[in-house]
Parts: structure tokens; C-alpha cells; sequence
DNA sequence: CGATCCCGCCACATT
DNA sequence: AATGTGGCGGGATCG
């Protein structure tokens, strides 16, 4: 025993023999192996001297025991390397070793043995974990390898991880330079305002609603990792590496995924995370179609960077229960407070340049990420619809404009956009599970649909979607282009969603579909409300920001707010009101907001009213940051309040385009519609009987735009039929009109009209759907379902939020729930293409069908085709968001 | 049976 | 080309 633990000890010798061989053959041959065929370094037996020596002698005598390794199961049980636990055994061995291989056999080191985190101690324990400055250490690899008695390339796993955290740099090839903890603590404080930059936001929303959930622990993480992240890796940037250059390219998947692990746990309030979520927030890019293999590679690699983790002390496991059941999650130990913060950082990130801070990126990482992060929202904006596109690939063509900034924010949209979809990702699933677990769907209205978590990505994507392409073609075209853009139905179309372009040009709009999302759950729940407000508030920051680049001080603030907020003082009125709801607030609407951002300008250039809507938005957006957020809240907060109204609401109609509708809404309401993010009109208004909901951020698009000139906007529009909808059986395709209800024109363009009409005929009782294409379900069961909801599908882009709003709406109030689950199944069967592409129009025949549920959403994109589902549903944001029209 | 995660193939990077 | 790195996932073990 001596022996090996000098062995490991004296990590100095040179020696590197073969250890590898040794270690392989682990187990003793049994041929011969007398001695401890175990560990290479148990043979040594003989000499003790030196570990080196030892390793000699055991390679030799391994080699040919090597062999055998079959045996090794039953009969061994090789102590192994290890010292400690095995060494008992080792004991024995020597004892028995000759002889009876068996015992060694036996022995043979059981998995846990073995293990990362047994060999990560051994690995740490050979050095002082604050070595006096002077002293500099360096880790020969093979050296390390040989002595504990593993292949190199688990070292590299451990050597990896610590890495991340600087604790070793590596020096030259095989080498590594030991610093120990000295500098753990800047490390983790850097870490921890990245995280906060990067995931900080985002963090909130899922924490929130985890916790609402009711996670135990509460949490999980939340968060989406910005690529920017990866590769500069935030931390490296700044050490002292010598080697920064070092990383070259790839950015070393291991190292930045630990660094992000343990940014979320440094981000999370409750300091715990889930394996899950972790994995699903580091998955990067569009992940919606959810490789379950690509999840089950990420969770094995969390396993190893934890095991490493656990041997630094820094993290634990533990068991989050769940509605759900348990799951496994790690929770941080490590520290927690570090001396002073980065406000520094925050500062310079955020406000200052987004820009320049995004391309110098390179240097700070930091500064990278949280500019990263702002610009993506302000590409949102000014791209429009782009920013998202999840797949960056799209977007960046698409884009004009491009200059340096411009790509580059380009770029960071799509991270941007890559985390956003991570997040709804993370949120659809959290949303399911809770929807699943019925105690606490509660505090998440949305989750109760299976369908929510579809919604939940694909609300955001489409969401977007609507607006964009509402804008365009409200723009360009009043109801009817808007809704052939959308129309274009076939998937890629639809994703891209051409109107954008001239919406785009400016500023996406895409950033309104997650606002309407906002709105639909504040205005569904009334509790939510407030929330939702500050969500909203929070949209309209990032609206802000998106705008921002306009007026980038605005822009900045927010953003900087944003990502401090989690951590930093949101300051402004809105923040902490926000933050706390935003807590509350379910994590989808966290998505949402994000991605809002919604701008109108554009839109000016085609539809003067356009503009002014637009103008309206922003103004909301700034109101609610500012000042004016509260008078918006409160109108929305007493409009969701109101049971009444909400049930009304349910009768809503959503329209593609609605524009009449909206114009009507926009008359009725006039002004406030941006309050609310919702848009509900209400009976009284000019619809007779009709509710509308607007999803803020449609509605203030949609409302405002829309209502004066986008009839497209369609997208935000949903009309749901109160509960009472069941009556309505009716839903009308912008552009089938099927025929029961209008008569659209064609598909495309005619939605708006169809709209129109449909409503103007419906209008009268029954609750219409108008869907930009979708088809109408005339069948409607006009009961609960409310299948007229359903139409929600037609409108393809709309749909999405429709659909998320709805769920939303679902969760918060009940009337609504009930009305979805039906829809739901009608939905299903339906098969609806979510897409709004595909809804696009006549082709997918009728995607209203059930349109009426929200949670049909994501059964639509179900329907479609699960993988591609989510793929599409992020992609669909993305490429919704970018609008690029093909 | 799900949670863990060891093991080592193999691709890519570096020398 | 050899060697260093490290992504990745099969499949064994654990609980």
C-alpha cells in the first residue's frame, strides 16, 4: 500500500512505462498474474521504491497478464490503483496474490473504483490546492497517467475540467501548469457574471418558474448558453494563461460546457441545478428536435465534468423531487459570494457598445456574451425577424444590411436565438412536466397541455413569426400579402416568412409574439397579470433594445438591466416589479420576451398607420419600462383580472390578419391596446360578439399596426371564443377560407379578408377563427373544444402564439383550460402543420382544425413530425423571427 | 429499469 | 506520419 500511495505520491518520477497497459489489463490476468494483477501499481509489489519502478515492474509482468482480461469479473477484484479503498485489499493480495488470483479477482475494482471522481481526488491530491507562489508545478500527463494507473485519456477529462475553472493551465504539449485554488474564486466570480450576462434573464424566468413549479429545490437551471460563450470561453480569456492562445479553435467542448455548468449553478438562486436541465440549456443550437442521443451524450458529459466537480468540492449531488419524481441534480457547495462584483463588467458590456463589444468579444468574453446577448435583441429588432432564426445559417443570408456590426450581431442573434430556443426548449419540457404534474401546473398556467410545451417553443417562434410577417405584409400588402407570406405555407417558407424583408428592415417584429405570449398568460391569469406585466415591461425593454438600436440608451439599460437584473439591481421601476414576477412568471413568457422585439418601423415605410402602431409599441415598450408601464399593467392587470373578460376572452378570435378585426379592436380599445399586451377585445367592441385577445406583443403590433394597417399582423390575432366558444364552430383560414365560413378569396391574401368577412358574418355569434390559411374545422364541436379555436392553426404564425397564449390563457384560467384540452384533441387528430408555413394555406388542408386549443399547437407540431416539430419550432422561430421569406 | 459513467474508438489537431 | 487531444457513444454497472 505503502507503495502505491508514494507511488502517487511521488508523481515526479518520470516514469511513464506503460501504465497504459497495466491499467488496461486492470484486472489480473489470471493466468498469472500471482501478484496484484490488479493495478498496475499494486504489482510493483516488489519494489517498492518507486512508483516508477513498481510501474516497470507491473507493466512487465502485465503485459503478458494483460491478456486475460476476461476473467476479471467474477474472480477479481483487483484492488486496483486505488490506494485507499482498495488497499485493504491490496493487503490481501499480497496475502493471497500469488496464489489465488481469485481474490484478487474478485476485488477487481468495482466500477466505483474506478470512477472520475475517485481518480479526480487522486488526481488532487497529489497537489496542494494553494501552492506557495513560488513553486511552480507542472503535471506531466503520462506521468500522472502512469502513476494513478489510467489511460491518458481520462486525465485529459479531469485535466479538462479543471481547466475551466484555471485551477491548472496547460503549458505545452502534455504538460500543465498546477495553480491551485488561488484563483478559483475570481475564476467563479467571472464565471458567475457571465452566467449572469449570459444566462441571467433567462435564468430568472426558469428559476421562477421552476420554483413556482414547485421544484423543491427549485430549480434547475435555467438558461441558455449563448454561443458566444463558447468560444471565448469566458473565463479564459482572462487568465493568465500564457497559453491563451491555446485555444485554438475548437473551442474545447468539455471545457467550456464545465464553465457553463457552473455558471448556472453560480446563476441559480437555489444553487441547485438538474442533470436535465443543464444538459438541455448547454445543448446548443437547435436542439428542439431533441436527439435523445445527443441529450444522452450531454448528460454523460455533465456526469464527468461533476465528477470532477464534486472532487473540487464545488458541487454535491442531490435528488431534486419533482412533480415528476426524482431527479438528479447536483447542488453547489463551492462559494458562493465573491468580493465585488462585476458591475463592471455589466457595465461595460451592456451599456456600452453592444457592438464593439461583440466583436472585440474575443477579448473578454464576458463582455462578449452580455453584448452578445443585448445585440441579439437589438438584431431582433432591427433585423426583425431574423434574429432568431435558430439556425443561423438562414438568417445571416438573409439580412441586408450587413455590415460588420450588423453580421455581427447577426451572429449574436443567432446565438441569441440558439439559446432562445435552448430556453424554450427547457421550458417547453418544464412546461410539460408541470403540465404533467398537475400540482403544480398551477403556478404555471400554461404547462397543463401536453401541447404547452410545444407552445412554449414554438408560440416564441411563431409568435414572432406573425409579427414579422404580419408586418411585412401589412406592410406591403394589407391582410391578404401578409398572409401569403405566411402562407407560403410550405414549411421553409413559412419559417422564413418573406414579408419580412420590408419589415425587417429595421427592426424585426419578431420580438411581439413572445410579448403577446406575455400578454395572454397575464391576461389569462390574473395573477399572472402582474407578471405579465413586467414581463411585458421587460419585452418592451428588450423591445427597447431591440429598437434600441435606435435608441440604444434605452436599449442598454435594459439590457444591462436584463442581465443583471437576475443578480443586479433591475433599477428601474419595472425591474424589481418585473424581476419578482418575471419570476413567477412562467418560463415560456421568459422565452417570449426575449425574442420579442418587435418593431414597427418599418412597417411605416408601407402602411403610414403601420408605423404609427409600431410607434405606439415602442412607445408601450418604453412606457412600460419607464413610467407609463404601470398604467399598462394595471389596464392589463384589470382586464385579466376580470374573470369575466377572460372568459371572453376565450371567445377571442385571433386573427391572421385580422386586420379589420384588429382595426375594430385597435377602434374599440384604441389606444390601450398595448396596455395589455393583449389585445382582448371585447364583446362590446366591435365585434359583437368576439372577443379578441392580441398577444401584447401581437396586439400592440398587431393592435396598433395591425389595427390600423397591418391587417396581417394576423399573426398575433387569435380569436378564442370564451368558453362559451363551444357555440362557435367556426374558424376561418385567412387563406382557405374553408368554405363554411367566408369565402376567402384565395388563400393567400384573402385571409385578412376572410377575416373580415368571416367575422362579419360570424361575427355576429359565433367565434370565429380566422387562421391566416388554416382551414376552418367547420365541425366544431362547439362545446368546450371550441374547435373555432382551432383556427388558431390556420394562422399559421399566429398560431403559435395563438397557441401559446392560449395554453397560457388555458393555464390561467380555467375556462380556458378546459376549452384547449379539447381543442387539444381535436387538434391532434387534425394533424395540423404547425408551421405556419405550412399553414400556409391550402396546403395543409386544415390546420385550424382545432385550432381552438392552444395546446394544439404543439400537437400540430406534432403532427408533423416530432423531431422536426421541434426542430421546426425553434428553426421556425428563427426563421420566422428572420422572416426571411425563403 | 433507469441512472451512471467507464472505456476506448476514432477524428481532428499538433508536432 | 506520429502523437496529442478530446468528442462521442456503446454498453457495463450500479442502485
Amino acid at each position: 500500500e505503502n507503495i502505491f500511495d508514494r507511488s502517487r505520491m511521488a508523481p515526479k518520477t518520470p516514469i511513464k512505462n506503460e501504465p497504459v497497459d497495466l491499467s488496461k489489463q486492470k484486472g489480473c490476468t489470471p493466468e498469472r498474474i500471482p501478484i496484484t494483477p490488479v493495478k498496475l501499481v499494486d504489482r510493483p509489489q516488489p519494489d517498492p521504491w518507486t512508483p516508477t519502478a513498481n510501474l516497470k515492474m507491473l507493466v512487465s509482468a502485465a503485459s503478458p497478464d494483460m491478456r486475460d482480461r476476461e476473467k476479471k469479473k467474477e474472480l477479481f477484484r483487483p484492488i486496483e490503483n486505488s490506494e485507499q479503498s482498495d488497499t485493504p485489499d491490496s493487503l490481501q493480495y499480497d496475502m493471497v496474490d500469488d496464489n489465488t488470483v481469485d481474490e484478487f479477482e474478485k476485488q477487481r475494482p468495482s466500477r466505483k473504483q474506478k470512477s472520475l471522481g475517485l481518480l479526480c481526488q487522486k488526481f488532487l491530491a497529489r497537489y496542494p490546492s494553494y501552492p506557495l507562489s513560488t513553486e511552480k508545478t507542472t503535471i506531466s500527463l503520462d506521468e500522472v497517467a502512469s502513476i494513478l494507473g489510467v489511460e491518458r485519456r481520462r486525465i485529459y477529462d479531469i485535466v479538462n475540467v479543471l481547466e475551466s475553472l484555471h485551477l491548472v493551465s496547460r503549458v505545452a504539449k502534455n504538460q500543465y501548469c498546477w495553480h491551485g485554488r488561488h484563483n478559483l474564486s475570481q475564476t467563479l466570480k467571472t464565471l458567475q457574471e457571465a452566467g449572469e450576462l449570459q444566462y441571467g434573464e433567462l435564468m430568472t424566468f426558469f428559476q421562477h418558474k421552476e420554483q413556482d413549479l414547485e421544484y423543491k429545490f427549485g430549480e434547475r437551471k435555467r438558461e441558455t448558453i449563448p454561443d458566444s460563450q463558447d468560444r471565448p470561453l469566458l473565463d479564459f480569456s482572462e487568465p493568465d494563461c500564457t497559453s491563451a492562445s491555446a485555444n485554438s479553435r475548437k473551442d474545447k467542448s468539455l471545457r467550456i460546457m464545465s464553465q457553463k455548468f457552473v455558471m448556472l449553478f453560480l446563476v441559480s438562486k437555489t444553487k441547485i441545478v438538474t442533470l436535465d436541465i443543464a444538459a438541455k440549456i448547454l445543448i446548443e443550437e437547435t436542439q428542439d428536435t431533441v436527439d435523445h442521443s445527443k441529450f444522452k451524450t450531454k448528460v454523460r458529459r455533465l456526469y464527468d465534468i461533476a465528477n470532477v466537480l464534486t472532487s473540487l468540492g464545488l458541487i454535491k449531488k442531490v435528488h431534486v423531487t419533482e412533480e415528476r419524481g426524482r431527479k438528479p441534480a447536483f447542488k453547489w457547495i463551492g462559494p458562493v459570494e465573491f468580493p465585488g462584483k462585476t458591475d463592471e463588467l455589466r457595465g461595460h458590456s451592456p451599456t456600452s457598445d453592444p457592438l464593439p463589444g461583440a466583436q472585440r468579444g474575443a477579448c473578454a468574453p464576458y463582455q462578449i456574451c452580455a453584448t452578445g446577448k443585448q445585440r441579439l435583441t437589438r438584431h431582433a429588432s432591427f433585423n426583425g425577424a431574423q434574429p432568431c432564426e435558430g439556425t443561423r445559417r438562414k438568417v445571416s443570408s438573409e439580412p441586408n444590411s450587413p455590415r460588420q456590426e450588423r453580421q455581427a450581431c447577426i451572429v449574436n442573434s443567432n446565438e441569441y436565438c440558439s439559446k432562445m430556443i435552448n430556453l424554450a426548449a427547457v421550458c417547453r419540457q418544464k412546461i410539460e412536466e408541470d403540465a404533467r404534474n398537475p400540482s403544480i401546473t398551477s403556478p404555471l398556467p400554461l404547462l397543463p397541455i401536453p401541447g404547452d410545451s410545444d407552445f412554449c417553443v414554438n408560440p416564441l417562434p411563431q409568435a414572432v413569426f406573425p409579427m414579422v410577417q404580419a408586418d411585412v405584409p401589412s406592410l406591403s400588402l394589407p391582410n391578404g400579402i401578409s398572409s401569403q407570406a405566411l402562407h407560403p405555407s410550405t414549411p421553409a417558407a413559412s419559417k422564413r416568412e418573406n414579408g419580412k424583408p420590408t419589415l425587417l428592415p429595421n427592426q424585426p417584429f419578431l420580438c411581439f409574439p413572445s410579448s403577446s405570449l406575455f400578454m395572454l398568460c397575464g391576461g389569462l391569469q390574473e395573477n399572472n397579470l402582474r407578471e405579465t406585466l413586467p414581463t411585458t415591461g421587460d419585452v418592451g425593454n428588450r423591445r427597447a433594445e431591440a429598437q434600441a438600436t435606435v435608441p440604444p440608451s434605452a436599449c442598454q439599460k435594459r439590457s444591462s438591466h436584463k442581465c443583471a437584473s437576475p443578480s443586479a439591481p433591475v433599477d428601474d421601476e419595472e425591474p424589481a416589479a418585473k424581476k419578482q414576477t418575471m419570476e413567477q412568471s412562467d418560463v415560456p413568457l421568459s422565452l417570449v420576451v426575449p425574442k420579442k422585439s418587435f418593431e414597427s418601423p418599418k412597417a411605416e415605410s408601407t402602411p403610414g398607420s403601420g408605423c404609427t402602431s409600431a410607434e405606439h409599441l415602442e412607445a408601450f415598450h418604453l412606457d412600460l419600462a419607464s413610467p407609463a408601464a404601470p398604467e399598462a399593467a394595471d389596464k392589463e392587470s384589470t382586464k385579466p383580472l376580470d374573470s369575466q373578460e377572460q372568459e371572453k376572452w376565450s371567445q377571442n378570435k385571433y386573427l391572421d390578419e385580422p386586420s379589420p378585426g384588429k382595426e375594430h379592436i385597435s377602434k374599440e380599445n384604441g389606444d390601450q391596446p398595448f396596455l395589455p399586451q393583449y389585445l382582448y377585445v371585447q364583446p362590446t367592441a366591435g365585434l359583437s360578439s368576439f372577443n379578441f385577445l392580441f398577444s401584447a406583443n401581437q396586439a400592440p403590433g398587431a393592435i396598433s399596426l395591425a389595427a390600423s394597417q397591418l391587417p396581417s399582423l394576423s399573426i398575433p390575432c387569435v380569436v378564442v371564443p370564451s368558453a362559451a366558444l363551444a357555440s362557435f364552430p367556426l374558424v376561418c383560414s385567412p387563406t382557405i377560407t374553408t368554405s363554411p365560413l367566408s369565402p376567402v378569396p384565395d388563400g393567400s391574401f384573402s385571409a385578412a379578408a376572410s377575416m373580415n368577412f368571416s367575422m362579419s358574418g360570424l361575427a355576429s355569434t359565433m367565434p370565429v377563427f380566422i387562421g391566416t390559411t388554416a382551414v376552418v374545422t367547420p365541425k366544431v364541436s362547439p362545446s368546450p373544444s371550441v374547435d373555432p379555436q382551432q383556427p388558431a392553426h390556420p394562422a399559421l404564425h399566429l398560431s403559435p402564439v395563438l397557441a401559446r397564449s392560449c395554453s397560457a390563457v388555458k393555464l390561467d384560467s380555467p375556462v380556458c383550460m378546459g376549452h384547449p384540452v379539447t381543442l387539444l384533441k381535436l387538434q391532434q387528430p387534425s394533424s395540423t402543420p404547425l408551421t405556419p408555413k405550412s399553414i400556409r394555406p391550402a396546403r395543409h388542408e386544415a390546420f385550424f382544425k382545432t385550432p381552438g386549443s392552444l395546446g394544439d399547437p404543439v400537437a400540430w407540431k406534432k403532427t408533423e413530425g416530432s423531431q422536426t416539430r421541434n426542430v421546426s419550432s425553434v428553426q421556425r422561430r428563427l426563421e420566422i423571427s428572420s422572416t426571411s421569406p425563403d
